[in-house]
DNA sequence: CTCACTTTGTTTATCCTTTCACAAGCTCAT
DNA sequence: ATGAGCTTGTGAAAGGATAAACAAAGTGAG
């Protein structure tokens, strides 16, 4: 069992969390568009601020994998850029499978910030004989059968799954047996998996779950202070 | 600007982080499979082990808000349940605005881990003439022209951008004008708010892409080591 | 009733992440 | 060339989160 979460990865330099490597990749998108409004050079303190994190933060992260930026000057957003790609791993094309061609798994497939860069949805597998076979999004969908077959032929690393989360676990031990090295898991479960194997849950129920209690808090702090105020002046 | 992942909380018993909140959600979730499966009474160590964290980190994270177990026990899943969803604030209904009705938007709308526990969303909002007006799910769609009017009238707290990038600071900006006080974003860029509002990212690029990172190093670190080997050998 | 065995709740210690503070290094005006 | 004014990179301090350890409390067999 090995989640991305709390996982702590060590270089030659030091220790960093998951979460560096997650804000790098914010960091990224963030460069990307500077760079079409054609912006050359940047500091700490703009990449960070409009990335929501502290110009150090920023600093630091970087500071694990070397030194990409010039004193009093600040960083070339082009070869930032790439070194970031490079550090990511995705300089190179990755291939990913997507299992469960829902409503969920064929926004997906249509989802641009995937397909921009370097990240293909290669082909898809449902058990809907309606789908199988035919193509959404110009993807492939393959029937859940084949899916060790498929992904073995294709050699591919990465999975997204897309199902009901009944049928998760099942897909989930299907996807390490075919060598899947990596799962983007959206279905609300936790998935029981081998050390080989790196998960990443997207739980849109739990953030929505705790984005509620934060503003739920602060309703009721306000009504609690109205009420002091109430009987203060009562 | 307030992220929800950088939060802490304060109460009388201690400090908490916005984690310790993601994790109740998940508890919570976890708790009702196993109610579903009528099991009654369960013990720190097997609920933690179902949701990946250790059982000293889930009794930890209760002890914030109360005692709910029983010593040499464990705890009763019903009570607890009903302790969750009252700590994180879904013991209320809260009805929802979703802003975005293309593909991940009408993903959202069939989504079942939001209308199964008091998550409803009531209204959604788009430009496109062809869908405004009809009904997606049971939830009409209104012009994003009358945004701030049906939700000021409804008087919603809680919405989800499900929009493009370019248009989800804008989007953002109505919301807080008419009144939203937590905003779920599938939008992939950093929204600027003021401090009444939280905001909670819901990042897919960024999860995927720092996935390829661990599965990337985990292969280069394989390939190092076959060729360390290879030079002993020769 | 008593004692061995559980399991919770909490204090204490450890570890990790973020922030602070500053030295090192670059630029440009004079 | 030189010094004022930036900005980066990083050691050290501060602040939080996790883990270990243990006390408190319940259960059940004998």
């Amino acid at each position: 069992m090995r989640k991305l979460s709390q996982h702590t990865i060590c270089t030659k330099k030091k220790c960093f969390s998951a979460e560096t490597i997650r804000r790098l990749s914010l960091y990224l998108r963030n460069l990307r568009r500077f760079k079409e409004n054609n912006v050359k050079i940047i500091s700490s303190g703009e990449i960070s601020k409009c990335s929501n994190v502290s110009p150090e933060q920023f600093r630091r992260d970087l500071s694990y994998f070397g030194e990409f930026g010039k004193r009093g000057v600040g960083y070339e957003i082009e070869r930032l850029i790439s070194e970031l790609e490079s550090i990511l791993g995705i300089d190179k094309e990755w291939r990913v499978a997507l299992v469960g061609v829902g409503s969920l798994g064929s926004a997906l497939l249509r989802f641009e910030g995937f397909s921009k860069f370097h990240l293909k949805i290669i082909c898809a597998f449902d058990i809907d004989n309606n789908k199988i076979g035919k193509n959404f999004s110009g993807v492939k969908i393959h029937s859940v059968e084949n899916l060790a077959e498929v992904i073995k032929t294709d050699n591919m690393e990465i999975a997204i799954i897309a199902t009901l989360p009944d049928v998760a676990q099942d897909v989930a031990d299907k996807l390490m047996g075919a060598g899947i090295k990596g799962i983007l898991n959206f279905a609300p479960v936790a998935l029981r998996t081998n050390d080989d194997v790196f998960i990443s849950d997207v739980d849109m129920a739990c953030e929505l779950e705790s984005l509620i209690f934060f503003v739920d808090q602060r309703k009721t702090d306000k009504e609690e202070e109205k009420e002091r105020n109430l009987s203060f002046e009562g």
